[in-house]
RNA sequence: CGGGGUGUAGGUCAUCGGUAGACCGCUGCGUUUGGGACGCAGAUGUAGAGAGUUCAAUUCUCUCCACCCCGACCA
C-alpha cells in the first residue's frame, strides 16, 4: 500500500472528546472516526486490524472443530418473546418493522437465532456435540457508549453457541473454549485472567470473563494466590467468625438520638462496627420489599441479591415507603419485630450475621435502637444466603487476602444449559433410548473492536500504537527519504516490490516533500512492527527498526528477509 | 434515566450584545529535506436547531438536539 493513496490521514490535535489513549492514538493515526455516539467508521488501517483480529479467532476457532457461519442480522422479533427476553434483556432492543409491519429486533445476541436454526434439522444425539460460530454486527443500544472503541452500540463479535446430548460433554467444550480463548487473546500479545462472573440477561448459571488488567476497565474482579479469581458481582469470601464465644445477652431497647449513618451508630454505641446490623431495604419489579440484612462492616452485593431473591432489577426504597409500607423509619429499619403491614416483605440475611452475636441495630421507630440482638433467638429471616460484596484485603475462601483488580472484558463464555432449549419448543434431539431430550448449550462472545482499543491500551508509547505483529495492519513499513532522487526512489520502489512479491504486507511511506521528522512521526504513530528506511544515505542497504525497540540497524535485503522470518 | 459539562472553519481553541479570528490541516508557488521546516499567496463558517428579549444575539433567556464525563448496563 502507498502511503500517499491510503485512505486517512494522522492528525496532530485529537478531538477533545477522546480520553483514552486507545481513542486517542487510533483516531489521531487515522483507523477510526466516529459517526454517532457508540457508532464507528473503521478506516482502512483500522480494518485491517479488526480483520487480523478475526483471523486469529477464526483459526483458533477453527481447531476446536467449531464450524462458521451466519445468520441474518434482523431477528424475528416472535423468537425473543419465545424466551421471554424482550423485556428482560439487560441491553435495550432496537426493534424495525418491514412494509408487512412485521417486527424485527436488530440483533445484539443470538441464542434464540441458533437454537431456531438448529430445531429446523432433525438433531440425534449422533450429530451432538457441536459448535456454531459467526462473525456479526451486533446491535446494542447501550445506555451509554463510552471510551471510544470500548462500549459501542454497534460492532462486531465473534459470537459461539455449543450445542450437547448432556452437561458432561458441554464441561468438555467449555474447558476447550476456555483455553481456547485464553490462545487467541496470548496470539494478539493479551494476557487474560479468567475471571468468574455473573450471567446477568443471557442466562444459565456461571460463566468466565476474560479480563485483560487495565486501569481504564469496567470489570472489576478479586483474586487470591491460590487462583481464585472472580469477579466483584459473585466473588465470595469469608466474612470470618467475630464475636461467637460470646455469651447472648438479654436484648434491650434503648435511646438512640442519633444520624441515619452507620457510623452514628457506632459512634453513639461505642461498639465495633461489625456487631452493627446494616438493614437495607430494596423494591423489585413486582414491587415486593425486599430487606437485605448484613453485618455493619460489610456491603450488601446486589446482583448476589437478585439471584437470590430471583429478582432482576432492584431499586432502594424510598423514605415514604419505609414509613408507610413498613411502619419504620428510615435509618433505624430492623428485622427485629419489623411489621409487614400488608405489604410483600421479604427478609434475606446475609451469612455474616452468623459470625456474630449481640449485634445492635435499629428498632423501626425513630430514635430507638435495639441491643444485643441475636439470630433466631430475636429475629427470623425467610432466606439466608450468600449477599455480601467482596472486597480488596478480606480473606478468600483459602484464607488467602483477596486482592482486588480493574480490566478491560474482552470476551467471555457462558454455561446455558437448559435455559433456551427449555423455553422453545423443538429445541431438542433425539436421543439413543429414542426420547426427544432438550439439548444443552454453551455460548461464548468476543468484541472484536473491544479487543482491537485494548490491544492499542496496553501496546503504546508516548509516539503511538506498537502493534504485536499478528494483529498489525502491515508487517514493515517503509520510509522513503530523499525520493526527489531518481537512484532513491527506483531503490526504494524495488524494495517495496520484491517484499512484496515475498508475501509481506507493506506501507510504503512514498510521498515526496514531506520532511523526514513528519514521516517518522507518522510511522511511530501508525505503530507497524517494522519499520525500514531507504534514503540516499542506506545506499543497497535497509536501514531497519523495530517499532519497540530503539536501536536500528543497517542490513541488506536478504538479512531483512531472514529477520522477519524469523520473528514469524 | 440521575448528576456534571460542551457545542464557533476538517481538528484544537479564541472572541462576547454591534454579523468572527488564531494555530494545525487543506490548495498553489518558491526555498528546504534524517525526528512533526519556512516564506508568500489562497480556499473554508447559515457560530448545533428553534423560539424569545433587544434598535442589534455567536454572545442574554427558554426549549429541543447532539456529544463528552461520572453512575446503573455490557463484548
Amino acid at each position: 500500500m502507498l502511503y500517499s493513496k491510503l485512505f486517512g490521514k494522522t492528525i496532530k490535535d485529537v478531538p477533545k472528546d477522546a480520553t483514552l489513549i486507545s481513542h486517542k492514538l487510533l483516531y489521531k493515526a487515522g483507523f477510526i472516526r466516529e459517526s454517532t455516539a457508540g457508532r464507528y467508521y473503521l478506516l482502512p488501517l483500522g480494518l485491517r486490524v479488526q480483520q487480523n483480529i478475526q483471523q486469529v479467532i477464526k483459526k483458533e476457532m477453527d481447531k476446536t472443530g467449531a464450524q462458521e457461519l451466519i445468520t441474518p442480522v434482523l431477528h424475528p422479533k416472535y423468537l425473543w418473546e419465545e424466551t421471554n427476553r424482550t423485556s428482560s434483556v439487560g441491553f435495550e432492543l432496537m426493534s424495525i418493522k418491514d412494509r408487512n409491519e412485521m417486527e424485527f429486533v436488530l440483533g445484539g445476541t443470538a441464542e434464540e437465532m441458533l437454537v431456531d436454526l438448529v430445531r429446523k434439522f432433525q438433531i440425534s444425539y449422533k450429530d451432538l456435540p457441536f459448535n456454531l460460530y459467526q462473525f456479526s454486527v451486533k446491535f446494542r443500544d447501550e445506555l451509554r457508549a463510552r471510551g471510544g472503541l470500548l462500549r459501542l452500540r454497534e460492532f462486531v463479535m465473534k459470537d459461539a453457541y455449543s450445542f450437547h446430548t448432556s452437561e458432561e460433554d458441554f464441561k468438555v467444550e467449555y474447558e476447550k473454549m476456555k483455553n481456547t480463548y485464553t490462545a487467541i487473546f496470548k496470539n494478539m500479545g493479551l494476557n487474560t485472567e479468567v475471571v468468574e462472573s455473573d450471567n446477568g440477561y443471557i442466562g444459565g448459571e456461571y460463566c468466565h470473563e476474560f479480563v485483560v488488567g487495565s486501569e481504564i476497565g469496567e470489570s472489576k474482579f478479586l483474586m487470591d494466590e491460590m487462583g481464585y479469581c472472580a469477579h466483584e458481582d459473585v466473588a465470595v469470601f469469608d466474612p470470618e467468625n467475630k464475636n461467637l464465644d460470646e455469651i447472648e445477652k438479654e436484648m434491650t431497647e434503648v435511646d438512640a438520638v442519633r444520624g441515619n449513618t452507620m457510623e452514628d451508630g457506632e459512634k453513639l454505641h461505642n461498639l465495633p462496627l461489625w456487631q452493627q446490623m446494616k438493614d437495607v431495604l430494596y423494591v423489585d419489579e413486582k414491587g415486593r420489599f425486599i430487606l437485605a440484612v448484613i453485618r455493619g462492616d460489610l456491603e450488601v452485593n446486589e446482583i448476589k441479591l437478585m439471584h437470590a431473591v430471583k429478582a432482576y432489577q432492584l431499586r432502594h426504597a424510598t423514605e415514604d415507603e419505609v414509613r408507610q409500607k413498613l411502619n419504620s423509619e428510615p435509618g433505624f429499619i430492623s428485622p427485629v419485630g419489623i411489621k409487614k403491614q400488608g405489604a410483600e416483605l421479604k427478609i434475606v440475611g446475609d451469612e455474616s450475621l452468623r459470625t456474630i452475636k449481640n449485634a445492635y441495630t435499629g428498632a423501626n421507630k425513630k430514635h430507638k435502637d435495639y441491643l444485643n440482638v441475636n439470630i433466631d433467638r430475636d429475629y427470623k429471616v425467610d432466606m439466608e444466603a450468600d449477599i455480601a460484596l467482596a472486597k480488596e484485603g478480606y480473606l478468600s475462601k483459602n484464607k488467602k487476602p483477596l486482592i482486588a483488580k480493574k480490566g478491560i472484558e474482552v470476551g467471555n463464555i457462558f454455561q446455558l444449559g437448559f435455559h433456551y432449549s427449555s423455553k422453545m419448543t423443538g429445541a431438542s434431539f433425539r436421543d439413543v433410548d429414542g426420547k426427544e431430550k432438550p439439548y444443552y448449550m454453551g455460548c461464548y462472545g468476543i468484541g472484536l473492536a473491544r479487543t482491537l482499543a485494548t490491544v492499542v491500551e496496553v501496546y503504546h508509547d508516548d509516539k503511538g500504537i506498537i502493534w504485536p505483529e499478528t494483529v498489525a495492519p502491515f508487517q514493515v513499513h517503509i520510509v522513503g527519504l530523499d525520493l526527489e532522487e531518481k537512484q532513491v526512489l527506483e531503490n526504494a520502489k524495488k524494495v517495496y516490490k520484491l517484499l512484496q512479491t515475498e508475501g509481506i504486507e507493506i506501507l510504503f511511506d512514498d510521498r515526496i516533500g514531506v520532511s523526514a521528522g513528519a514521516k517518522f512521526a507518522d510511522a511511530d504513530l501508525i505503530g507497524i512492527p517494522y519499520r525500514v528506511v531507504i534514503s540516499k544515505k542506506t545506499k543497497d542497504q535497509l536501514e531497519v527498526k523495530k517499532r519497540s525497540e530503539k536501536e536500528t540497524k543497517f542490513v541488506s535485503f536478504e538479512e531483512f528477509l531472514k529477520i522477519l522470518q524469523f520473528s514469524h
